[in-house]
DNA sequence: TCTGGGGTCCTAGGACCC
DNA sequence: TCTGGGGTCCTAGGACCC
């Protein structure tokens, strides 16, 4: 007989603005902000001002995440905005996924503020797993100070749909037996993968809630939206057989991005943030000891227009010097001097050697492999760029030819 | 005082090969 | 000589997630 599965969904709630609660009180603040019309939100003057995070209050106001500070402000008067501490939250997470590792072997990190645990063959440890989910949940709010959200269910999707009912400081499940009763009476837009788009054109085809989705002839959603028309159909009849993975899976890609405090078309101000771009995200790949095969530019424009220009390698690579040249490339040969709001490098389809072929005009030394290694460690050590190669520096120096 | 940053996956279309 | 069709690889862009 198949047995079925039972996965955890721990879900931190308003993981940004609890997690800075927590450290205001313990730094003595008089108040709580969990309980007062508040939000985390980013430094408006360098134009990050959207909303992270949102206290419950403000949440009534109907303040959204990811909305604009100042929109926010327009909908509660009083609001109070505090900035996001991320150094801090990451510490707060890893606690977190090592008291939930305690209570099974296999524990998958979603993101900073979520997991899945796979309670399906602990039955033997535990009595009753909902008893146990309601521990975990106290257990947490006494040791750390934040509440959390459990889902159970049978598998990921359906524990993730659980842990999102009400909140806060919860334990849902959605068994198999229970998505009817509990899952289709949703509008659509609450099922996990239906975004705005999504949702806007189901709406279109009289798709109002996540039953009438699941009621749905797939061949009728493949007609609309191909593939995707599947997985809908499957997550609406609460059908998921990915299993909760817990080793740590290499990423696909590594970026970073920055949204100047004013827009830029000024060339050196470019590549000096590329530069910088690169010896972060080449810095991150030697970490991971992997290579890239694979670089990219990304460019958001003053009018919000999304551009990539993207080039595959001819061999694998992770040094700065070697990714920085071909970025700097790339960008010169695709920018048409349009003001910039955004500017990002990333870097994709990674292999876990360097496999180039060494032809014989090519030079590659070990040695260069070596001097990047050393000139991370030092740059950890005494805070970064305080070695950077001269080539590198005088080529963006506009006061050098 | 208007709109972040880091990811994953999918698709269309072009180039190229046989 | 008058233009098929399948397969693969690559790029750009878009939708979604937290």
């Amino acid at each position: 007989m198949n047995k079925e599965r039972v996965i955890f969904h721990i879900d931190v709630n308003n993981a940004f603005l609890s997690w800075t609660a927590v450290k205001m009180l313990k730094e003595g603040s008089p108040i709580d902000i969990r309980n007062i019309p508040s939000i985390i939100g980013g430094d408006e003057s360098l134009r990050h001002g959207i909303v992270l995070a949102k206290s419950p209050i403000a949440k009534k106001y109907g303040i959204k995440t990811a909305e604009t500070i100042y929109s926010a402000r327009k909908k509660c008067k009083n609001l109070k905005v505090y900035p996001p501490d991320h150094h801090y939250y990451h510490e707060m997470s890893n606690k977190l996924m090592k008291y939930l590792s305690n209570y099974s072997p296999l524990l998958e990190q979603l993101s900073v503020d979520e997991c899945f645990l796979d309670m399906s063959n602990t039955n033997y440890l535990y009595d009753n797993l909902i008893d146990l989910a309601y521990k975990i949940k106290d257990e947490i709010y006494t040791k750390y100070g934040f509440t959390v959200n459990i889902g159970i269910a049978n598998n990921k999707l359906c524990a993730k749909m659980a842990s999102d009912f009400e909140k806060p400081n919860k334990v849902h499940t959605l068994y198999n037996d229970e998505i009817e009763t509990k899952m289709w009476v949703l509008p659509v837009n609450d099922l996990f993968m239906v975004g705005k788009k999504t949702a806007e054109k189901l709406e279109m085809l009289g798709i109002n809630t996540i039953g009438d989705l699941a009621k749905c002839d797939i061949s009728f959603l493949k007609k609309h939206f191909k593939s995707f028309g599947q997985l809908l159909w499957e997550y609406a009849n609460g059908i998921d057989n990915s299993p909760v993975i817990n080793i740590e899976e290499a990423n696909k890609c590594i970026s970073v991005s920055e949204t100047f405090e004013v827009d830029v078309d000024n060339i050196n101000r470019l590549r000096n943030t590329l530069l910088e771009q690169v010896e972060k995200v080449t810095k991150a790949l030697r970490k991971e000891q992997m290579y890239a095969k694979t670089v990219a530019v990304t460019i958001k424009t003053y009018d919000f227009k999304n551009l990539s220009k993207q080039i595959k390698l001819d061999n694998a690579t992770d040094i700065t010097e070697e990714i920085y040249k071909n970025i700097l490339n790339l960008f010169e040969n695709f920018w048409d001097g349009t003001k910039i709001r955004n500017l990002g490098v990333r870097l994709s389809n990674f292999t876990d050697r360097c496999d180039r072929q060494l032809s014989l005009f090519e030079q590659y030394d070990e040695k260069d492999h070596n001097v990047q290694k050393i000139i991370d460690s030092v740059n950890d050590k005494y805070g970064k760029n305080t070695v950077m190669k001269a080539a590198l520096l005088n080529k963006n120096d506009p006061n050098i030819s």
